[in-house]
DNA sequence: GTCTATATATTGATAGAC
DNA sequence: GTCTATCAATATATAGAC
């Protein structure tokens, strides 16, 4: 039973740990992770600064286990999708409402990938994080080119542009989409995926 | 003459003060505004920090510069496209083609202006600057507002959503758009328009 | 105009008491 | 586990010499 207690111990630290992680978010998602200071995040918190490091090693650390723990939520839904029979399209459209549905979920945290996208990429210890941005881009290209292959979208699609416009008409919608506001996720995911495939033509020309 | 003097100097200071803005726009764009210091910026510049502030009030000043300069430039070219004769859908190519263009004649200062969106908003002295984002919306909404009246777009458009998309398409290309790269400013603004209009499916289905 | 030198505040982080 | 107290580094900004 002595050993138990190191474990139960655990278990309330990373509770608490998680608990302290939806305050980072909440912070570093309205101020920025530059701009946030750790004292900010105690006072959120009800500790003082210094307490936090019991929880984490660093401001780094924070903003890691923020990433990190997002993607691997995502990613393996994604992977899901790439692993069933559907048709590339119907895998493009899967994707994109999964990585819509995360911005009603874990709006904060979409938030904070989408805003420190730049220092993910600088910082030589968040390689790993910017390296699955990759595998996002092979997932929803490949998706792309088996669409027009199959003549599902457009034979002269440019597939490298379309892939951009895709991803970065996508994950912005977090920067204004509200959970709890007047219009849901799934709204916005059929006007999305309609407009993406559709466009803005009258559909009679 | 001696009075002429004077007029001189403001005119140097002013030519300087234009060189300093895009070491500051390059460094801001590339690292972020709350992670560059104005030594990062006096090393960059050949000056040290303190010589900074004979040419800006402040850090805020250096943003406020850089951000302002812009707008004045883009705003009185969507004022010329507004006050124009063509279509609602000319009218929108229009806009969007300028907004692209800008990221190939002004790359950094438009990614300053995209990646310090969250700070434009928070801080109290930027509200004249978060206040054009809103016109740009207006005008805008008021293209396709227009544009569905006239038959040139889907009468079924929900445009708060669709305009967001658009607005969300367009000005991330400045992340990934590089002045030199392998595709050009315009290639970028004939496949986005494309696919914008046109959507993703195969024109005959 | 640019520098030297420095004021003043704030930052992330640590050591040890409780 | 949280606090007190504080360190060392770094930040923006300023005053005055040159």
């Amino acid at each position: 039973m002595a050993r138990r207690q190191t474990g139960e111990e655990s278990a309330y630290r990373e509770a608490k740990r998680a608990e302290l992680l939806k305050v980072c978010a909440e912070l570093i998602a309205r101020r920025g992770y530059a701009a946030t200071t750790v004292r900010e995040i105690g006072d959120a918190a009800g500790l003082l600064s210094g307490s936090l490091y019991y929880y984490f090693k660093s401001k780094e650390d924070i903003l890691e286990s923020l990433v990190s723990g997002l993607q691997d939520v995502l990613w393996a839904r994604y992977q899901e999708i790439v692993d069933s029979a559907d048709s590339p399209r119907v895998k493009l459209e899967r994707a994109l409402r999964v990585s819509l549905e995360a911005m009603h979920t874990h709006n904060d945290e979409v938030r904070v990938y989408q805003n420190e996208g730049a220092m993910l990429h600088l910082n030589e210890r968040f390689k790993p994080m910017a390296a699955r941005r990759h595998e996002f881009e092979s997932m929803i290209s490949g998706f792309l080119v088996d669409g027009v292959a199959a003549g599902e979208f457009r034979a002269d699609l440019r597939v490298q542009v379309a892939f951009r416009l895709i991803r970065d008409s996508v994950w912005p919608v977090v920067h204004w989409y509200r959970p709890g506001g007047d219009v849901t996720i799934d709204e916005v995911a059929d006007e999305y995926l309609a407009l993406l495939f559709d466009g803005l033509n009258p559909r009679s020309m």
